[in-house]
DNA sequence: TTTATTCATTGCAATATTACGATTAATAGT
DNA sequence: ACTATTAATCGTAATATTGCAATGAATAAA
């Protein structure tokens, strides 16, 4: 119903989706690289830089904020957005030890 | 509009979003984590091992499936699934990638 | 042929997501 | 105080996703 039920999968599960659901998206991946590229942090160009409305980016930088992804700082009245690497480090974690599944496996059929 | 406008991005990036959205569901993640663990191939029983209705984990076997990260081979009434070996690590490659940025980069804010 | 089993498909309801216009809040500069 | 700038929030429309009951298609067993 549109709703999912996290209640029957492990906790671990549960974070690799919702991990993997953050990045799902085409504009969190444009912003997560572009934050990455500029290296030091940046403000709100990510507007221009990327072709989506003001709100819609503030939507996306949301989502990526709760997940802590990233972190923004207030500047005057702009934001300075950038990544937050430990978090990061820890993402990393938790996708690596999924994708790396098939290391510890023979072929099947 | 709940619609995503691919055109604005990369090729790449609507690459990793795509893979991304896939593993956004626990569900799939589950189906994923069982079809590694039992090594071979294994049947339907995924139904009884994860617990949602046979249509919706045929749903999901479904876009696993579209995605190429698994296979299924018809076995008299009952279908096999199993992971693809290759496209999981093209997969893993693509992913990798974007989660190893954090390696070239220096601190920021 | 009939029946049982297994899985895909269809149709539907509930909820979530994506996107943006309009507005608001906050600060900076005048 | 007034204005401009920046970004968050609200409200809304369009579409997507999740989940399941009902049904259908295919094969196996009797």
């Amino acid at each position: 119903m549109g709703i999912t039920k996290t209640e029957i999968f492990t906790d671990k599960q549960n974070q690799i989706a919702q991990y993997a659901k953050v990045l799902g998206h085409p504009a969190r991946v444009a912003i997560l690289q572009y934050l990455y590229k500029l290296n030091a942090c940046v403000c709100g160009d990510l507007v221009d830089e990327i072709g989506l409305a003001q709100p819609t980016i503030s939507q996306h930088l949301k989502e990526l904020k709760h997940l802590g992804l990233i972190k923004g700082n207030v500047e005057g009245t702009s934001v300075c957005y950038c990544i937050d690497a430990d978090n990061w480090k820890k993402m990393k974690t938790v996708m690596s030890e999924f994708l790396d599944q098939d290391l510890n496996q023979k072929d099947c059929c």
